[in-house]
Formats: C-alpha cells, sequence, structure tokens
DNA sequence: CCCAAAACTTGTTCTGGATCAAATTTAAGA
DNA sequence: TCTTAAATTTGATCCAGAACAAGTTTTGGG
C-alpha cells in the first residue's frame, strides 16, 4: 500500500522478517502501510474501528482507558516486535483502548484480511503473531496476579526487578505517574513505595535513576 | 496420536473445524490428543512443562494462582472453544498458572510444534487460535480495568449482566468464592456486594439464582 | 435420608492505599 | 537562559474492602 523502499530495506533485517521469503516480504509489503507517530501522538482511540493490527517497530506506545477526573488506566506498554489491535481479528470489534505514542514510533499495519490471509502466504510471520500474542497473554496475567496477591511496595520491587540494568542501575523507562498506573498504584503511593523500598535500603532512588543494591535481596520481599 | 473414532465424528461438525477439508482432519486427528478431565481434575499446575496447547471442546476449566494462606488467585475461567495452554508457542516456558476442571472435559492437545506446523497446514484452524487469544487479551484488558477501575458492587453488577439470561433470571455458573476471586474480591465482599444490589432494589437474589429487575437500571450503575 | 464438610452469610474491627492539600523539583518551550 | 506548566514528593486524613469471628445454609457421599 504505502511503504517506502528504505523502510523495506531496513525491515528486511528485522527479527520478525528476516526468516520469510524474498516474495513473501514483497507481499507483505505490498498488503501493509508504514506508519509514522510523533511522541504523545495517538494512534487509535478507544471505541474507534481502526481494523487494522499493528506491528510495532521501533519506540514504544502505551495502551490506556479513560478513567473519572482524567485520570487514566494504563493497561499495556508496548515495546518493539509487539502485535496488537487485535480488535481487528475479530468481527464488528472496536478498539477498547488508545493508543498513544511516548516516543517516536514506527509501525506496520495490516487489515484483519490480510493478516488472516499472511496465515497462508507467509506462515513464518503468521507463527511470530502467535508467539506474541501468547505473551501478551502471559504478561497480562501476571499484571493480574500482582495486582490481586502483592502489596504497593511489592508490585514496585517486581516492577524494577525486571527492568534491564546496567551494573545495577535501572532507569524507569516511562513517567512515574504512568507506571503508577499500570501497577494499579497512585502516584502518591508508588512514590511513597520507592521511597519505602529506599529506607528499607533496598534501593537508591534520583529522578528516574533506580540503583538496586541488591537484587536477590529486593526479589526476597516478593515471597 | 490418540483420538477415538467417535470423538473425530463429533469433533468434525464442532465449529472449529467444520471449515477445514478432509485431509486436513485427519492430520488434526492424527496429530491431536483427545483428552478428557472429571470434575475437579487438573490439567496441568503451575510450574509444569505442559508444552501441549489445548482446545476446550466441552465442559469449564478453572486457571488460577494458588496464593497465600490456601487462597487462590483465579485468572480466567475457560469455556468450550477456548485456546490455552499458550506457554506451548513460547520456547522453554513453563505454565503460569493451574488448570483444573470445574466440570467434565473434553480438550484436544497439540504440541506447539504441531501447532505451528498447522498455520501452513490447516490455515483455518490457525486462524481461529489467532480469534481466540485477540479475544482473551481483550477480556484480560477488560478484567484489569475492571479491577482497578469499578467498585466492589459495580464489579459484580458487571459480572451479573455478562451472563446469560433466560428470562431476566441468571445462574452463577460457578462457586462464588471462584467468582469472587475472579473478580478481586474477598467471598465476604462479594456476598455483601450482591446483598447491597439486592437492597437498592436491583436484583434479586436466591442461592445461585439471581433475578435481575431491569438490566438497564443495574448498567446504569456502572457509570 | 443423614450428616459432616464445605460454602455462604452476617457482624465487627482494622488498615493499606486513596484522597485531599500543598510544597518542591523537573523539564519543555519561547 | 528563562519561564511556566507538568511531574513528583510529602503531609494529613479518610474509607472501601480486608481480616477476623461466628453463625447458617447447602451439598454430596454413604
Amino acid at each position: 500500500m504505502n511503504m517506502p523502499k528504505d523502510v523495506q530495506q531496513r525491515l528486511a533485517t528485522h527479527p520478525l522478517f528476516e526468516a520469510a521469503g524474498h516474495s513473501q516480504l514483497a507481499w507483505l509489503f505490498s498488503v501493509g502501510d508504514a506508519i509514522r507517530l510523533g511522541k504523545h501522538e495517538f494512534l487509535f482511540h478507544k471505541g474507534e474501528q481502526s481494523g487494522r493490527l499493528y506491528v510495532l517497530i521501533s519506540g514504544h506506545i502505551k495502551l490506556s482507558v479513560p478513567a473519572e477526573r482524567g485520570q487514566e488506566k494504563v493497561l499495556e506498554f508496548l515495546s518493539p516486535g509487539d502485535v496488537f489491535g487485535e480488535s481487528a481479528l475479530m468481527s464488528e470489534r472496536v478498539a477498547i483502548a488508545d493508543a498513544q505514542a511516548l516516543s517516536a514510533c514506527e509501525l506496520l499495519a495490516f487489515s484483519g484480511k490480510d493478516v488472516l490471509a499472511a496465515v497462508t502466504r507467509v506462515p513464518l510471520f503468521a507463527q511470530q503473531i502467535l508467539t506474541n500474542l501468547s505473551e501478551r497473554v502471559e504478561a497480562l496475567f501476571r499484571d493480574m496476579e500482582s495486582v490481586s496477591v502483592l502489596s504497593a511496595a511489592q508490585r514496585v520491587a517486581e516492577y524494577l526487578l525486571r527492568q534491564p540494568r546496567v551494573g545495577n542501575q535501572a532507569k524507569l523507562p516511562f513517567h512515574k505517574r504512568a507506571i503508577a498506573s499500570k501497577l494499579g498504584l497512585q502516584p502518591e503511593t508508588f512514590s511513597r513505595s520507592l521511597q519505602q523500598l529506599a529506607a528499607d535500603g533496598l534501593i537508591s532512588v534520583r529522578g528516574a535513576r533506580v540503583v538496586i543494591h541488591d537484587p536477590a535481596k529486593l526479589q526476597q520481599t516478593l515471597v
């Protein structure tokens, strides 16, 4: 549909596509749209009928639903490789959340029809989608579990332990307010939980930078 | 692998398979296992490496994780047509929850390898799996949203409205304790929420039978 | 049909996190 | 750089739902 040549060349070496053959790639690129989003831009809003499935190539996207008093509930942070907009695969369905870019993003978009067609035409691509959807289901399970069995500080500790670290330092990848919402906490409680963990000598916080003094000991707090 | 002839015949007319051709069905039945579970029986436990993807044909299954003090957190109730055990599609993964039959069940089981192979051999089947996984992601989104934005009574009202009704009467399909856990509530709070809705004249409760006097008015309480 | 065990309900108290309020720090534009 | 809005933190209070404690009802196995 609308896929600049330079984008195609970069994608051809992308993990999602490298296993696909030449003609398969050509077909994917002929039916897919390349999309760019600026930071803060919305890809779709809750209630819209986008009808397309998206593959995030670069950047980060936040799925959230508006709540009362201008608040929002963050459902998921999406990273490169993630597949979303699954309502496209169901008939008559409408987006269940807002999708907003947290940074500049590149995406591919496919119509639901083309995705189902891709199952026969580019099986490796279909398998990637299956695997990614499975991973999202498991991630959501983990979230549901922690929201209902862990305390605020434990949820924060679990989140910190999941972040990539350089040395023993992790960087909170998004606004604390958004992370708090994802964890099912108010910003105040998130802040206080960080302070609590710091007071317990488990971490040090300065802005978005968190030093985890002893990951094993922090992990202990989750029991 | 292990598929009695009578099971094959019933499955051939099942919505999941009716679109598949004769030889495709034959292949599916040759690689799939038919499984029966008695009420209360476990299909797998958290931490096990079942390595298989399951399709629920009849009966109901509960996915849950053990919590402290012998409690459990119910993550999902599965109904006929649902696909689960998605860890099978990811390498090196282990079940994230327990799966227990809530009634006598019939299932099909496929190895992860065979599922990925099915993408090329029985595309319609792969599409069904894609669609069902998408539905589960959306259902989990809805659950996350209600847990964090609705009050106890609102979550109960929402749950009641989703149950099938004959006339204006709905029947709670599982133990109240299990439903409460699914909604992120203690049994006591679930019970009191039902009483509250009854006191407000919105419903009447007798055992597992709930009469919804005016669905529209009950829906109003969710605003 | 009986009866023990499980499920559910009802009452009371308690508490983790929400809410309200007010600094203080950070960061995005002009 | 400056300016101003946004993000974060800190403090004080409040409350929905958890936890604990007894009943009461339902259920299923014998």
